[in-house]
DNA sequence: TACCCTACCAAGCAATTGCTTGGTTGGCTG
DNA sequence: CAGCCAACCAAGCAATTGCTTGGTAGGGTA
């Protein structure tokens, strides 16, 4: 009670490495592999080896803790588009620092990753989860940008459908998650370089 | 009892236009659309008009209903590609030709494919569906063979990580489904050939 | 008329779900 | 030593879930 509320006022700030920061990367996992209304609070209790109530003096709803996991995620992604589109870059390389990046988001943040990806359709449908509508118009934004830049400078084809590009590496990119395993016979950069090489030249010989 | 039966009895044959058929495009829907675990029996139920109890004069379970949609998909998609492994065409017509038939597939076929694309790793966790694994693994090979013969016949570069390749594929096809909707701004036949120009030819310009 | 069969209803049961409540434990602090 | 507090337990409740059971309406058939 009082508890809970003391332990609510550091949603974000510096992460001290709490029990609760543990009980978040745990809930991610589940919520990753399962799917979040697929994971009951008992699946996150047991994996954490507590009883499912006692996961209520750290959170008070399953749905804040995703809430949780999605927001300290985005901002940190985001900030790293922003980041690119800000920078001094030359607009070939904006695009493939933007796709790096996404990779590396991948292999580091593996678990919000899958979550933002699958459950998003879900989540939206409760007003709480609203602000992910807003990071998917975000996103469209940085990769037109990107696309748009790539076109005007005459690195990037411009006989295209730029929405349909973006989709289409906007998907290419994020369902890697669904098979890329950190530690695989691969790094992430290196699937990053093969993905930018056949976006960028096809799979044609030349 | 004995109605349950007979009605089983004619699981896939010649289609017959049915009740049964009708509640298992109202299933298909909602699985495609809320997800398999996440629809209620009570939902299908109040989509077709009647109480969730009487879908059990129709199908035994609702495990059964996913089965029976996806295996009556799955027949007809690998039909198709099959027939273009053997038929006569050259390479790269084969590659293309495959791309096509599969977003023809998501056009005629929203919901299955999109099942299939969201609901089979958790389906596969029930034995009964084990053969989803097989599907799998037999799309790979299609797609693995395509790509060989198109570098074995020199029209594909031969510098690329073929696995890599198939998973890009495979990916930009049928993430496709995730956001197409019929009747759009564009065919689906449209949104395959741009596919299959960036694809083949890349977003760089020549 | 007697029968059957398809398609449904009405009611409810056992299991699982998210969450609540009141209490206990053990370490830290003044 | 007294008090506090984070972290947890034990028990359970109301709602939702998949599915069962016994029955009925109505059209076709013999």
């Amino acid at each position: 009670m009082s508890a809970q509320k003391s332990a609510q006022k550091t949603p974000e700030s510096e992460a001290p490495h709490t029990r609760r920061a543990e009980l978040l990367q745990i809930a991610a996992g589940l919520f990753a592999e399962k799917g979040f209304k697929n994971t009951t609070v008992r699946d996150i209790a047991d994996a954490a080896g507590i009883l499912s109530g006692s996961l209520y003096h750290h959170f008070d709803s399953k749905e804040s803790m995703v809430d949780e996991i999605l927001r300290t995620f985005q901002e940190e992604l985001f900030g790293q588009y922003d980041d690119i589109l800000g920078g001094d870059l030359d607009p070939r390389a904006k695009l493939e620092q933007a796709v790096l990046v996404s990779f590396e988001a991948i292999d580091k943040h593996r678990d919000e990753v899958a979550i933002f990806q699958n459950e998003a359709a879900y989540l939206l449908t409760f007003d709480r989860f609203a602000y992910l509508a807003d990071r998917n118009r975000q996103s469209q934004e940085v990769w037109l940008t990107l696309l748009r830049t790539g076109v005007d400078a005459g690195v990037l084809r411009d006989d295209l459908d730029l929405e349909l590009t973006y989709r289409f590496i906007r998907d290419t990119v994020w369902v890697a998650v669904s098979w890329y395993r950190p530690g695989g016979r691969r790094t992430h950069t290196e699937i990053a370089r093969q993905y930018l090489s056949i976006l960028l030249e096809g799979i044609a010989h030349a």
